[in-house]
DNA sequence: ATTATTTGCGAAACCGATTTCGTAATTTTA
DNA sequence: TAAAATTACGAAATCGGTTTCGCAAATAAT
């Protein structure tokens, strides 16, 4: 069923159908109710390409993220999502798997027309802004959220990451940890970066020394591979006595490796990890955690996204909102088990 | 950019550029160098809207799903974004959050050409397939995945809900347990009855008498509420000394029930839960689980859905697959702690 | 009573591709 | 060498809507 079937049944024209659909005021209120009732009859919806094409809108927003399988970004989608459906939008979801290479042919697909705008939170290897330049050229406004690139001007929705690492270290040493680590996920990003930095400057405050090395282990991305690092760091005499886990995946395969190691936390090592898994209170033991608030990241976000979709002389580049994290402290930080 | 500023650059027509990009036999390989060249000059691809409102075709699946903040959602999302990527296509992903009346205006939304075919997992609500009679009619493939419609002939992934149940029953039993129950997440979905029958099944066959009480608890949709339940549950006199949880999410408020009420698993109350979580070995205790193979299913269930969508002779909806889950043993069904 | 405005609708252009069909030039076949 | 077939391309129809513009009839203003 199309407009013109719907025309030529009604015995009016294309065009008349077409405005009353839209509740246009140059038709009367005869006339619409009579096409409504046709088109309900036949349930009959607009096609989304036809009419994406000539009002060059598309009701869809692009959402690029690394992976879906992970606490922080299905939330977040949660919150998008919440956004996106008030307005009647649609969800395109891009993984990339936290590969620069998939990450620049997702932006490319979404800079033809596909989408009225992005939300990316970039991948671990991203640390060029070339591929995204594209969407601005284009004008499909963007807006990034949890990962940003530090040197592009856009759109951005973070947390205190700064702040937080240095909490998180503060709130080690505060129980009793002489010799604190930071787990980084990735050099590349900012926001790693940002936690590890916070985590830095409570050492040197708190007059931790550090002459000899930097407190910081940088993880392979892959699983194995970052397993056997945490494994080695775990059995190497000169073991932390207090971890930093800059993402929810270290964490989890840290208390993985302990378990496996008979290294009992807190008592040899206590962890805090940046995480918004729901479950923390269910480990053994307990995680004590810095919890981002995914859902309200997402909305945000979605919300100046729309922004920027929906009136041109807003200067959405200029958005750039904070939302804090919280540190809750549980068992695995306590000072005596 | 676009075909008509690209054939004026060029001095052809339209169509000349049209096919060219189209490896067309028509066309002279010189005429198709100089315009792929041009074309990748200016970065140019086809509108998406225009494309597929001419080809009638969207490179677009719809995956409707209760909620993406889910272990098993999320993993079977990856399963089915291995295969779209391949393929080239694209994901529009939609939320239910379990309700019904969501459900019905997604599946409106896909039937009208926005996608070319349509994987689901239905909402907790859903009994009746009145909704998804309208793909058919406009013949958009559809396939079922994990939470299927029983009386409706489509395509379907499904695990062994059954045996798994009967097989979690078993294993309580095995352990010592007397008053195993059954905590349902659903009554309306048949992948959770037949999980439950399974369950009752074993009760049966191991001589469990049940006389009085069927020992299956409906659980509340509302976190609040099942939370409730089965802290009451927890708490009652007649507490069970085993118990399934037929979803995760079960799972995880009965661990928290369980540490706030004090109760000690394995000691007190033995769990199995149907579950994907890769943290099952860190909680305390560790989970044993009935673990689906969640992206394995995601996988399938997209493939199938691409073999309906690309030959229109292949019977997509006598395709019924059944992948098995596995009982995973761990501390949380143990005789002694 | 005449002119100006408003109301309600239809014809046609348009969005940007794809695809059918026609045709001149070239090559092959008889 | 004439007829047939092939090659390489362009004109135009088409997909299914939206939007501009024109116009007759009805209503309002002068």
């Amino acid at each position: 069923m199309n407009l013109k079937q719907l025309a030529k049944e009604l015995n009016l024209s294309i065009s008349t159908v077409s405005k009353a659909l839209d509740d246009s005021h140059e038709i009367s209120e005869k006339t619409k109710s009579k096409v409504l009732e046709a088109a309900s009859k036949h349930n009959y919806t607009p096609n989304p390409y036809a009419s994406g094409l000539r009002k060059k809108r598309s009701n869809t927003i692009g959402v690029i993220i690394p992976e879906v399988a992970d606490n922080f970004f299905s939330l977040a989608i949660n919150g998008i999502q919440s956004i996106a459906e008030n307005k009647g939008y649609h969800l395109l979801i891009y993984l990339s798997h936290d590969k620069y290479e998939n990450e620049r042919r997702i932006v490319e697909d979404c800079a033809n027309g596909r989408v009225d705008g992005v939300l990316i939170s970039i991948s671990a290897e991203t640390i060029s802004a070339e591929h995204l330049l594209r969407l601005q050229k284009e004008n499909v406004p963007l807006v990034f959220f949890d990962r940003a690139l530090d040197d592009f001007e856009a759109a951005k929705v973070l947390t205190n990451d700064f702040e937080s690492g240095y909490l998180s270290a503060k709130h080690l040493i505060e129980n009793g940890c002489k010799r604190p680590m930071f787990l980084s996920f990735s050099e590349c990003l900012t926001m790693c970066e940002n936690r590890a930095n916070g985590f830095l400057a409570a050492l040197d405050d708190f007059k931790i020394s550090s002459n000899e090395i930097v407190p910081i282990m940088y993880c392979s991305r892959k699983e194995e591979e970052s397993y056997k690092q945490i494994q080695d760091l775990c059995n190497s005499n000169d073991r932390p006595d207090g971890i930093v886990a800059s993402v929810e995946k270290l964490a989890m395969q840290l208390y993985l490796v302990c378990q496996d190691s008979a290294v009992s936390i807190p008592n040899d090592l206590k962890v805090v990890a940046f995480s918004t898994v729901e479950i923390a209170p269910i480990l053994n033991p307990s995680l004590t955690t810095i919890t981002q608030s995914a859902f309200e990241m997402g909305r945000v976000a979605a919300e100046n996204l729309f922004k920027g979709i929906e009136s041109k002389n807003f200067n959405l580049n200029q958005q750039v909102v904070v939302i804090p994290s919280k540190l809750i402290k549980r068992q695995s930080t306590s000072r005596y088990k």
